[in-house]
DNA sequence: CACCAGGGTACCT
DNA sequence: AGGTACCATGGT
């Protein structure tokens, strides 16, 4: 018999917490009273980091924890997937920087939608956009006396009966006919999100491809942050930035030798690695402006 | 106030 | 294959 309880402690070491809710593959936790609030599989959460892991509080009581250790990956050792990154200067620099930085596992509706309404958009933006549509569309749930409201992500099914003009409304643009477009997609079961937890990688890609606004970059991410394929490389502004400064300072390598590039330079946790260069490259930017000539500190450059 | 943002697409040469 | 305008909105 479990003992239903609103609170325990996952034991979790090497993990950095803050980075890796703030490090743009989640956006929905928020920073109070020296917490981190949010909501995963419905459900309001609280996060804290201890001294032996992390402490989690609910506001219903929980038979079991599992659902969060899969979610926060507290069970993967780090220490594995950090030595299998090329042992390069700004791979080591980024890892230097950033250790205890985490992939999440998250549900893949709220990726795939999420991450359509990413394109183009400061990361700022793209939490309140989402704000916006779980306060308008998703279902209000239960949260400790006292607290801000908190909803849950709407389904697909509840955004497959929205107009555009609605979406419209959570200031998304040119996106809503996409994420449209994509609900009823899925809510008419014509893609089975469920279903590419079985497929192979090239395979799950090409059907996530497939739908309006989801190119190479958003399918990517989704097979990284929800499906978990570790070798998804995720190109984005920032990620194409490091790669040039840091790889190819002197040429302009094109699209097809990029990606050939990173599919065999990073190995079988390219994704991870892509997380540090990206985490890295943000962070480096914001605080302080070193002078140009630290960026420009010569890396092992790529024999090909 | 230009410039740009965890892009994708259609259309051009 | 490789470039470009455009999409809508707001931060820096």
């Amino acid at each position: 018999m479990h003992r239903s309880a609103l609170q325990t402690v996952l034991p979790a070491r090497d993990y950095d917490l803050a980075a890796t809710l703030t490090s743009g593959q989640a956006f929905r936790w928020e920073f109070r009273e020296g917490c981190w609030d949010g909501v995963i599989d419905g459900q309001w959460v609280r996060l804290q980091r201890r001294a032996r892991g992390i402490a989690a509080q609910t506001a219903l009581p929980q038979t079991g924890w599992g659902w969060l250790a899969q979610y926060l990956q507290t069970d993967l050792d780090l220490d594995p997937v950090l030595l299998s990154f090329p042992a390069d200067e700004p791979m080591q620099a980024s890892v230097a920087a950033c250790r205890g930085l985490r992939l999440l596992r998250q549900d893949p509706w709220e990726c795939l939608a999420s991450f359509l309404l990413s394109s183009s958009k400061q990361i700022v933006q793209i939490r309140q956009i989402i704000g916006s549509l779980c306060a308008r569309f998703g279902t209000p749930l239960t949260t400790p006396p006292g607290h801000a409201p908190a909803y849950s992500f709407p389904a697909a099914e509840r955004l497959a009966g929205a107009s555009e003009a609605e979406l419209r409304a959570c200031k998304m643009g040119f996106r809503a006919p996409n994420l449209l477009a994509t609900a009823r997609q899925v809510a008419g079961r014509q893609l089975d999100l469920h279903g590419l937890y079985h497929c192979p990688v090239e395979e799950a890609r090409r059907r996530l491809t497939q739908l309006p606004g989801v190119g190479p970059k958003i399918a990517n991410c989704v097979l990284l942050f929800a499906y978990g394929f570790q070798q998804a490389f995720p190109v984005d502004v920032w990620v194409m930035k490091a790669l040039r400064q840091l790889y190819f300072p002197q040429r302009r390598p094109s699209p097809a030798c990029l990606r050939h590039f990173v599919q065999t330079h990073f190995g079988a946790n390219a994704g991870y690695a892509q997380q540090y260069l990206f985490h890295y490259m943000r962070t480096r930017g914001r605080r302080g402006r070193e002078d140009r000539s630290e960026q420009r500190s010569t890396p092992a450059l790529p024999a090909l």
